[in-house]
DNA sequence: TCCAAATGTAGTAAAATTACGTAAATTATA
DNA sequence: TATAATTTACGTAATTTTACTACATTTGGA
């Protein structure tokens, strides 16, 4: 909690905020950097709020006062995260795009770090420790995150597929049983055929797992969802984070099961990876 | 170019500093946090200087005056915290795994976002616009990622498609010609197979664009690389950071890509978003 | 002994905070 | 439903703290 990101947490408290303490969050969310460089009398004038009110505001959240406030502010700006306000304009060149995709790439994973809830990451890790099959469904990009979960998980030395087609899906939902993990990965979780599998898996008796939004048609199918808030993407420009999100959780869960796998499991992985080398040129350094 | 961290800074600056600055350099070093939170009268008792000599020693190190340096102090250390030793330990739990995945991620993309050369993206933009027809290439996880950035490229309304098996790819390397773009992924950029299949498309006069590290054999063989000097040590057993990478980098391409064709191209990008409205339930809000 | 660099003193300016008063909003009461 | 009472929000102005500047003194080397 200590390390929450103080931009994250001034935007969650916007709405309790009353009116000028919104306007010198306003500010401040508009432009962190200038903020910490500004002193308290340039802030008011901004936000059009006396000095106290900018005060006040920092012993808000938590700063012993305004200096204190500003270091907080640049720790939390220093973290690799910049906060993207600026959503990609027509007329961007690659030096201002390319900057703004990472950050908001960066900014959406921060994000999730801080929201993800552990008891899910750590119920999931014990439905994949246990599974006896492991299916990937996924459609469209979330087809390739599937595939990639595959390319991940076989190295577990467990039955593991990934399908991003959707007959194929329905089929082995519907032979699927108890000790079967159906992983369903879907960033609007609410495409049908996405919604009727995963119903099809649950009424089985198999265990549905869903990477997708929480409070959805999928999510309520699922035995355990593991909900991501991405932001929606309003842009039509900015790519969707939500798959990278969707890819790092994988990688979360793919560390966990390791982890329970113990020290012994190594040697497996390691193997795998130097089944890999005679396809390789040789490194020479 | 990221601002190198300030202690280092004063740390390699230390013997050339005359007697009142090694004092206040010592304090700073001695408890560089302590120094944040304290007043330039504290500081100066604390080393036993003059409240000048400590402001001096700040400009020495191009801060406006002491708020700049410990405004600049903290920044140091709060990059420094997140980068020291991020690396999942065998007894890690939920919350320290979760975070710490994320956070190496999240690291990496500040990297490349601090690093990625503009002009070789232009130029990889500037392919993609000229070409006739797209071939993602990529095996294991690349290949995955190839899969993605196919559904990315597909809505330009060009030719594209996606191939993970080397047969196929040499086939399509060696029938390829002018007009004709290999878009290369591999995240070690030694794999024979595939610097093979680039030698082979780049013979046949078609453009090999790589995505992959530098100075690989890969990267030799190709018309333009994006090259990615992503730290090893996240990837022991399996590709994660990197792989998170090379998708955000194709993002980034496809925007730069999006932004090229014009306005005039965003009510097809719309169009295909709309295709789909009919296979989702509807969204109560 | 002179000069230049280094450091300190004292005064000034700037910044932040506090105390307090007024306005606005909310709640209670007639 | 109006109005009084009370709480909450906000600003003004004074106070205190903090940082900076100009200038003086010291120190050490030529």
């Amino acid at each position: 909690m200590q390390s929450q990101n103080l931009i994250n947490v001034i935007t969650d408290a916007l709405p309790g905020l009353n009116k000028s303490e919104t306007k010198v969050a306003q500010v401040i969310l508009s432009d962190p950097d200038a903020a910490t460089q500004s002193s308290i009398a340039t802030l008011a004038r901004k936000a059009n709020v006396s000095e106290p009110s900018v005060n006040r505001f920092c012993k808000r959240f938590n700063a012993a006062g305004f200096p204190d406030f500003k270091l907080k502010l640049a720790k939390s700006l220093a973290s690799g995260i910049r906060f993207v306000n600026r959503n990609v304009d027509p007329d961007d060149d690659v030096s201002s795009y390319t900057p703004k995709i990472i950050d908001s790439t960066i900014n959406t994973l921060a994000l999730v770090r801080d929201k993800i809830s552990h008891t899910r990451v750590n119920q999931v890790v014990d439905k994949l420790i246990q599974a006896k099959r492991i299916y990937f469904f996924g459609l469209g990009a979330s087809g390739s995150v599937a595939r990639d979960a595959e390319n991940k998980f076989f190295r577990f030395n467990l039955p593991v597929s990934s399908h991003d087609d959707v007959l194929m899906q329905r089929m082995l939902a519907s032979t699927g049983g108890t000790g079967d993990v159906f992983f369903v990965i879907s960033h609007t979780g609410r495409t049908k055929e996405v919604v009727e599998v995963a119903e099809i898996a649950r009424g089985n008796g198999s265990t549905v797992i869903g990477l997708t939004v929480v409070d959805s048609p999928l999510a309520e199918m699922c035995t355990v969802t593991l909900d991501v808030d991405v932001p929606e993407n309003t842009d039509e420009y900015m790519p969707m984070a939500s798959r990278i999100v969707h890819l790092v959780i994988l990688d979360v869960l793919a560390t966990g099961v390791t982890l329970r796998r113990g020290p012994d499991f190594l040697p497996h992985l390691e193997k795998i990876k130097n089944s890999l080398k005679p396809t390789r040129y040789k490194n020479d350094n």
